[in-house]
RNA sequence: GUGUCCGUAGCUCAGCUGGAUAGAGCAACGGCCUUCUAAGCCGUGGGUCGGGGGUUCGAAUCCCUUCGGGCACGCCA
């Protein structure tokens, strides 16, 4: 169905026009004074000028138009050339209803199906997720499911950082600990051994105390920068050893987002390009567009248009190595080659910008894409702590994103057991869901593009714009649905009357942004309007329940009315939530 | 230096294809539970939208300028 702003403008177009203007005037937006007005109209000031008439002259006479619309039950003219807007209950119903009855809300299917691609989490394999990563993970799974929900097809990638230099380190690291290890021996002939030697706890130690280590020691770097080269180039032991770590490494990563509800649907990584990569340079060798640069090898992206220098996009190191770049073109290749998508989605830090931008037109350039293929960056900013730097553990540390999210569960089960009576397993499975909401809504409620505090008291508080606000919300309706139920009734074939009061019409008109919204949110990868959303129509929910007594409702019609606006909006409300990624449990 | 993003209430943030008195939440204060979850609802106070200029009937929103801050700027990812 079409969006309701839509609708209204047309009805205002067509009164323009009536009275002899342009119908192009008769844009409809929501009323900024709802004191006075639910939508409005300015199209009158913007069009006294063209037709060289007072607005309040031309308003008044579209006013006149809309005298006994069945659209509107008010339009009236106003000062200096306002168009107010009421809409009547009964064509608000109709909106509702077709909105209860039609897919998805009401949302239209996209003009154009697209293919996407979406490259987020940014893990690397044997490093621990820290709450670093909690950003591309929360705000990638969410886009993901908006874009899918849209329409499109969409295939989310974690894109795993597995065949750089910290492969080496952590190969170096456990060398040290266990020297005697197969692997290690060169004159080795046998199968490996099936266990991998080591677990992921160790992991946890080795990696951050390798990485130290090599800025520290040149001659530890330069092991582990022969590890990796030994890795890349194919050392049967240490790709037996790689594998190693990737299949411990890899179900801890999993199990860590899973508890985010982020699921990828594609777990590569920068390994599976490594034999693309010298068919890609050679490529870009032979038609021109690498030439040697201070030794590296780079291809030019600078256009005339810049306002700045772009630098080269660089594809070959001085000593021949590649580099981020290179795997990150020749990721663009094989994605092109598998999928074909007709777009490619990178939720990365905001700082890498001029690098993928870079990246993209070198991809561009070089023909690795069409030219209709979009290639989106889309940069989140920093998660800080209160006091605006980068958000670190009380003694200055990194927080591993597992602590991070024990401890809002622990936060929210604390509060559980304070607020309510629940056995204590079931307060410990809601505390989880409600510690989920808390994180996921905390961090989506800002725009992705922006640094945010991140305030653990503010997030899992029960109040205000929060994710547990949201659940409790829902779980109000869900408390409503079910005492319904138990007495008898059944939530089917429920038909719905006009709005009896301002609070369930603000409550309708509320619902009916639905499909304007998540197409707002898909078109500019914007999760944080699905926040905004839910924020607005869980309001207007609990200004609307306040005012109404609904299982005591005598009248048998009207309560099936009210009880099928609740499951309406219970419908709506849960599906905003799985959009951001999280569920509502049954009580809290 | 060049580019880029940001500066809105004490704090955290919306609003930015220009519209009426700039909105929320938190914090502060005051109301509302014999009745569907008060983890809720209603209300009060709190603002030179960083400063200046311009365009416009009208600017937080567009343009210019200035101050303050973040970030990026070829062999890291």
């Amino acid at each position: 169905m079409k969006k309701i702003l839509e609708l209204l403008s047309e009805e205002m177009g067509k009164a323009f026009e009536a009275a002899g203007y342009d119908g192009a005037l008769g844009r409809v937006t929501l009323s900024n004074r709802p004191d006075l007005c639910e939508y409005q109209c300015n199209g009158a000031m913007a069009g006294a000028k063209q037709y060289k008439k007072a607005p309040i002259a031309i308003a008044g006479e579209v006013a006149k138009q809309l005298e006994g619309s069945r659209v509107f039950s008010e339009a009236a003219a106003v000062a200096p050339g306002f168009l107010n807007l009421k809409l009547s209950e009964s064509y608000l119903l109709e909106m509702v209803k077709a909105m209860a009855s039609e897919p998805k809300f009401g949302l239209e299917p996209p003009e154009k199906k697209k293919k996407i691609v979406i490259d987020y989490g940014g893990a690397n394999v044997a490093k621990p997720l820290h709450v670093g990563h909690i950003r591309p993970a929360v705000i990638g799974e969410s886009v993901k499911r908006i874009c899918r929900y849209a329409g499109h097809e969409v295939i989310g990638d974690a894109h795993l950082g597995d065949w750089g230099l910290q492969m080496g380190l952590v190969i170096t690291a456990l060398q040290d600990i266990q020297p005697d290890l197969a692997y290690f021996d060169e004159s080795y002939q046998g199968e490996y051994p099936k266990e991998a030697p080591f677990t992921i706890s160790q992991f946890e130690e080795l990696y951050p105390a390798a990485s130290a280590k090599s800025k520290e020691d040149p001659a530890y770097k330069a092991r582990a920068m022969e590890a990796t080269f030994k890795l890349q180039s194919g050392v049967r032991g240490y790709r037996a050893l790689w594998q190693q770590i990737l299949n411990v490494s890899v179900p801890d990563l999993k199990k860590n987002y899973a508890r985010l509800n982020v699921e990828f649907d594609l777990w590569k990584g920068e390994s599976d390009v490594r034999d693309l990569i010298p068919e890609m340079v050679d490529y870009m060798k032979t038609n021109g567009y690498a030439h040697i640069s201070e030794g590296a090898l780079v291809v030019d992206v600078k256009e005339e248009t810049d306002t700045k220098e772009i630098p080269p996009c660089m594809i070959l190191k001085s000593d021949g190595a590649a580099l981020y770049n290179t795997t990150d073109l020749a990721t663009i290749l094989e994605r092109m080659r598998l999928y074909h998508p007709d777009e490619i989605i990178y939720v990365v830090d905001k700082r890498q910008e001029l690098y993928f931008e870079q990246v993209f037109r070198c991809a561009r350039k070089t023909k690795l894409v069409e030219p209709e293929t979009e290639l989106k960056f889309l940069g989140f900013g920093t998660m800080n702590g209160s006091d605006g730097k980068p958000f670190k553990t009380r003694d200055g540390g990194v927080m591993r994103l597992e602590n991070l999210i024990r401890e809002t569960e622990e936060e929210m089960y604390r509060k559980i057991r304070e607020g309510r009576q629940m056995p204590e397993e079931e307060a410990r499975q809601t505390a989880g869901q409600v510690a989920v909401s808390a994180l996921k809504y905390g961090d989506l409620s800002n725009q992705a593009s922006k640094d945010y505090i991140f305030d653990i008291d503010r997030f899992t508080s029960f109040e205000g714009d929060t994710g547990p606000y949201i659940l409790y919300t829902i779980v109000r309706i869900k408390s409503i649905l079910s005492r319904f139920v138990g007495q008898g009734g059944s939530l089917e074939h429920l038909m719905l009357l006009p709005a009896a009061d301002e609070s369930e019409k603000a409550l309708e008109m509320a619902l009916v942004q639905f499909n304007t919204m998540l197409q707002a949110a898909e078109q500019e990868t914007a999760p944080h309007k699905v926040c905004a959303y839910l924020y607005d129509l869980a309001n207007a929910f609990n200004h609307f329940y306040h005012e109404t007594k609904i299982l005591s409702e005598e009248d048998r019609g009207k309560k099936e009315s009210l009880i099928a606006l609740l499951v309406l909006t219970r419908d709506v409300l849960e599906t905003c939530i799985d959009l951001l990624g999280f569920e509502a449990p049954e009580k809290m």
